[in-house]
DNA sequence: GTGTTAGGTTAACGCCGTTAAGTTAACGCT
DNA sequence: AGCGTTAACTTAACGGCGTTAACCTAACAC
């Protein structure tokens, strides 16, 4: 309704610009409330106070925005990365850790990103496939090889310990994001992902089999 | 079209058990193609040969019928689990490895209903809610138990030692799951599940940190 | 001043989950 | 035998979805 004039002073953000923005914004939005079903063509459009085909002047279709906003979803990733690292010298096991823990925090904190991402149905190959190379995996395979190189690590393949610490954090956190609902609630699961990320590492770092004097470090019964 | 006889002989199978057994499979194939998407109440319904609304006399709406072949899972999931622990004596390490390769297995032989059963959206909470109690997990957590009082295991809190041993053969699952499609195509990842799972065993049983002899196990470059 | 194009609009198609109302066949009962 | 009831299923319809086709209109290029 805003009587739209011919080019007002906004050369940093054009009009188109801006709508495609607004677009984003709103499909991040309804992508957070409640994956991809929340997000209807219609209801983005009427947020953004336009109708539901103007969107494909700006996106080829739904599955183009959502793919969008997840890549939206990995640089803001990649910023926990490398924030979470950055606080670590390089070689130090409290890097790698940093790294997975920087993980735990996007995820929880990013839900709607990280649900969309990967989400179990094998869409977004593509979003995925980036993620090794560009991504995040090369911080942590590259975090490996240091640690490795000043002897914090043991040695081994390190696209194999990559996996590993990958998969390790990454289930607990898919764990924790289908047994329990957003934040919203209270306190259902008996200890926060956090706190179990912290709890699982001496377990990493050691491993499971039984110490050398049998003594036990936690609450195990008789 | 079948002059349905008033009582022929099927006194194990009802007519009515008889159709909805038949809605549950067809559910489950579309499922399986292409998740909650996939399955159109429509397209169950010309499977059977029903209209759709039929199916609304079994089935309270789409979202319990997708319950009803979610629950289908868990039992067959059930059905590997202690298939695979009877495998090996109790208290036994080798025990909880057969478990985590069970959950392997089953999430890749059925991956329509583990992908349903973990899908990331916090649904099917009951479900999931179902599987600590009469699930898998106590399965888990007593062999857990077990091996701790054997002496073959790390003596720690069993429900965090369950929750840590969980959450990487699931983060194994998950990731594999998200980032390759079904086993249709070709050698998609470099290593297979399976092989990624037994690689694991090591780092799992003696953690990442430096052997004392300092010796490599991997193809670690210089 | 006119053609072109960007940036929208309305209308419509076919699919979806779901509900309401109607139909039809089988069964229980007197 | 006849009647009421009920189970099993149908057709019709509603509102919402993603998407396409056709149309409109204001700004710009020449």
């Amino acid at each position: 309704m805003t009587t739209t004039h011919p080019s007002s002073v906004d050369p940093p953000q054009s009009h188109r610009a801006q709508l495609e923005d607004a677009i984003l914004e709103a499909a991040r939005d309804f992508l957070a409330k409640g994956g991809v079903d929340a997000l209807s063509m219609r209801a983005v459009a009427e947020r953004v106070g336009v109708t539901a085909t103007a969107i494909y002047h700006y996106f080829k279709n739904k599955q183009d925005l959502v793919d969008r906003v997840v890549r939206m979803g990995f640089e803001r990733f990649g910023e926990y990365l490398e924030r979470g690292m950055r606080a670590h010298p390089k070689g130090s096991l409290r890097r790698i850790q940093a790294l997975g823990e920087a993980y735990l925090r996007f995820a929880l904190e990013n839900q709607a990103h990280f649900r969309v991402i990967f989400s179990i149905q094998p869409r977004h190959e593509q979003a995925v496939a980036d993620l090794p190379e560009g991504g995040g995996y090369h911080l942590l395979r590259q975090s490996i090889v240091d640690a490795m190189h000043a002897g914090n690590l043991r040695r081994a393949d390190p696209d194999l310990m990559s996996m590993y610490l990958w998969s390790s954090v990454h289930g607990l956190v898919t764990l924790t994001l289908s047994c329990a609902e957003p934040p919203t609630d209270g306190v259902r699961t008996p200890m926060s992902p956090v706190d179990l990320y912290e709890a699982f590492g001496p377990f990493l770092v050691d491993g499971i089999k039984p110490t050398p004097s049998g003594q036990s470090d936690g609450g195990e019964e008789q």
